[in-house]
RNA sequence: GCCGACGUAGCACAGCGGUAGUGCAGCGGUUUUGUAAACCGAAGGUCGGGAGUUCAAUCCUCUCCGUCGGCACCA
């Protein structure tokens, strides 16, 4: 903006396009005379222009030399000012049709857009009809988007006297060196940065409003809630089509739904936010519970298990109690006995193991993990389904080094992890690294904290990852490192974490004797590499649609009869898979076959094994696998030779 | 916790001031069937809990609980 205005007075305009064709204009020269110049049909597809990667309204003077991108909707820059531009048109139609609703922000978001008004009556699902009409009326009238810049006094003076109130408080507080900018479309406008297209016209009407919410005021619980309407916004009405399709293959994935249809978990009222496991849903725990148990035994992990009640004096030492005491159950068995709590997190526990006898520094480093199950007393507005429980299992670890392994434990740490969700599947997993709070709420000295930034940034170096970084966002205690999933619907979950802890050591008196015979502090690094098992398989059943892998499936193969002939073949199937490890049930029913394999796919059998009259002649089996009306029919010995192999844990 | 919506049979849903219906599942019977729904029959509900308004409440009002969509929170 500043360099902007430097040369703004230039004569000339150097500009240089993709092509790399050199131009020069005389000024003041903008967006749309360039591509009038190149030719009119760009002139007339044109929506913005892209000056040195920066995004600005075609006729607007282009305001300094360089790159110039004329922006058409095929542009995948398009998409945002297309979503934002949605966005004030449905602030238009709002204040169009409700008076004296007041307006504050409404950026472009993934798929779509929003807006916040501040009105005191919610707006219902009717009034969304009725909005969407009204700013189709609006994208017909197209009118023209202008810019303006006023003085920041009078633009506050303006806003406030027609009682905008938050627009006034978004002037007060943007910086001084800030242009105000308000853009008009037709007798509407609205405080903007931009940039917007030409005319509302060029919104299009692939348009769709989507739901209501409540929102607070800058994000902050403390102020006032606002009403956010949600819309999704698409260049043309078929990726309008294909988004909302895929918004309904995303619901039929929804795990709540799926574990209710393959009798794998429920939910009650006397137990919220803890899950009742049926068997099936508890089969595939186990088998994920064993398989990450394989890796960290192979990763030199010792596994433990330790109490879910404390005396809340731990708590207190840990500094859990103060900070999170509010979310803590706490148990009095008797009036007048001490007071306990359930344990909200394992490290307080793992420490206590580590603090038994005396440790060298040659003891380490210790990995102490555990199916720790804890107890949060989360909000009630944030459960969600298995995802967000108050009952839940972490596979937690933690990992008491010396400062000079943390590096080698971390990256180890990563190989480990990535490993697990290449093996369940996942390959697009976001990694962010949370860097040192303010200094008025971390603990340590800088150094400290510079070596442990520093340490995890090189682990995730040489573990070859890409990371995001996350300034401010570290726990007071240490920088973190997140593994970030994304399920069906398009959530993000954090699932992975690796967390660094110079505190709670010293807080609960863990020491090593090192190699000067003095007491040292461990270093202590927090990890987990499913985060939850609840939330896990929620993924999983989201990810795989309940079409679980052979080895994790709950039951891996189903033998059907046509008729009671087979009845004792199948039996005899049955034992020898039994044998094999081979998770079978059997389907003995008087029903037609055609009625067994629909019931048995529906729930997501991932392999039907269907028995006649023939196959008990002549000692086989016909395999019918989930996703496919294919038959393969093989002997018997050579089938379970087969699954036996298939349904292999990954090694 | 906050804003909004919702809560009717095991599940999916309809009904909406005069004490409830459909489909599937379940149950009983008939059917022995070759790769995604055989046929017949009977049954199943104090309409989330509590209070109020009314001659009368599943329906209106209040309140509590829970679920869902967001927001805030997530050691």
């Amino acid at each position: 903006m500043q360099a902007a205005a430097t040369n703004a007075s230039q004569k000339e305009r150097k500009l240089t396009l993709p092509d790399g064709k050199a131009l020069t204009f005389a000024t003041p020269v903008t967006g749309y005379d360039v591509a009038k110049s190149i030719g009119e049909g760009l002139a007339k597809a044109a929506l913005a222009a892209k000056l040195n990667g920066e995004v600005i309204d075609l006729h607007r003077p282009l305001f300094a030399d360089g790159a110039l991108e004329i922006v058409t909707r095929k542009s995948a820059d398009a998409l945002d000012i297309i979503r934002h531009d949605a966005a004030h048109v449905m602030a238009e139609a709002v204040q169009e049709l409700f008076p004296g609703t007041q307006v504050t922000i409404g950026p472009s978001i993934e798929n779509g857009f929003y807006y916040d008004f501040g009105r005191d009556t919610p707006f219902t699902t009717d009034d969304l009809a009725k909005i969407e009409a009204k700013m189709k009326e609006i994208v017909a009238r197209n009118e023209s988007f202008t810019r303006e810049e006023w003085p920041r006094d009078e633009a506050i003076q303006h806003f406030e006297g027609i009682g905008e109130r938050y627009k006034a408080e978004i002037i007060r507080d943007l910086p001084a060196t800030e242009t105000i900018s308000v853009y008009k479309q037709g007798k509407w406008y609205d405080l903007c940065r931009g940039p917007h297209l030409p005319a509302t016209g060029a919104v299009g009407t692939a348009f769709k409003l989507m739901k209501v919410a409540g929102a607070y005021w800058r994000g902050d619980s403390k102020n006032a809630m606002l009403q956010r309407i949600y819309g999704t916004a698409w260049r043309d009405q078929k990726e309008l089509d294909a988004h909302l399709h895929m918004l309904e293959e995303a619901e039929k994935r929804d795990h709540r739904k799926i574990g209710r249809e393959m009798d794998l978990f429920h939910m009650q009222e006397e137990a919220t936010g803890s899950v009742f496991w049926h068997d099936k849903g508890y089969t595939i725990w186990r088998a994920l519970e064993n398989f990450i148990r394989g890796r960290i035994h192979r990763a030199g992990y010792q596994e433990v298990k330790t109490p879910q009640l404390f005396d809340s004096s731990l708590f207190k030492a840990s500094g859990h109690w103060d900070l999170y005491g509010d979310n803590m159950f706490k148990v009095e068995a008797k009036a007048d006995e001490k007071v306990f709590g359930v344990k909200p997190m394992n490290c307080p526990a793992h420490v206590q193991i580590f603090n038994q006898g005396l440790k060298s520094y040659r003891d380490l480093p210790i990995r102490m993990a555990e199916f720790g199950c804890c107890h949060r007393n989360e909000p009630s507005g944030a459960m969600h389904g298995i995802m967000r429980v108050r009952q839940f299992t972490q596979d937690d670890a933690h990992i008491f080094c010396r400062a000079d392994q943390v590096e080698q434990e971390a990256l180890d740490y990563f190989k480990l992890q990535l490993g697990v969700y290449r093996d369940l599947g996942f390959d697009k997993i976001n990694v962010k690294l949370a860097l040192r709070p303010g200094p008025n709420v971390r603990l340590g000295s800088d150094e400290v904290w510079d070596r442990a930034e520093d340490g995890l940034r090189n682990s995730l170096r040489a573990a070859g990852l890409d990371f995001e970084e996350l300034p401010g966002e570290g726990a007071f205690y240490g920088p973190k490192v997140e593994f970030h999933l994304t399920d069906a619907i398009g959530r993000t979950w954090q699932c992975g974490t690796l967390q660094l802890d110079f505190n709670l050591p010293e807080r609960l008196d863990a020491s090593y004797i090192g190699e000067d015979s003095h007491r040292h502090r461990p270093v202590m690094l927090h990890r987990a590499i499913l985060g939850s098992m609840e939330r896990f398989i929620g993924i999983l059943i989201e990810h795989h649609a309940g079409k679980f892998p052979l080895w994790l499936a709950p039951v891996q193969v189903v033998v059907a009869t046509i008729t009671s002939d087979a009845d004792d073949y199948a039996k005899d199937v049955q034992k020898q898979l039994e044998k094999a490890g081979i998770r079978v049930k059997t389907d003995l029913r008087n029903e037609k076959i055609n009625y067994k394999i629909r019931e048995h796919s529906l729930v997501k059998a991932p392999q039907i094994w269907v028995l006649g009259k023939r196959e008990a002649e002549e000692g086989k089996v016909a395999i019918r696998r989930l996703g496919s009306d294919a038959q393969e029919v093989l002997a018997l010995a050579d089938a379970i030779r087969k699954i036996t192999e298939d349904s292999a844990v990954p090694q």
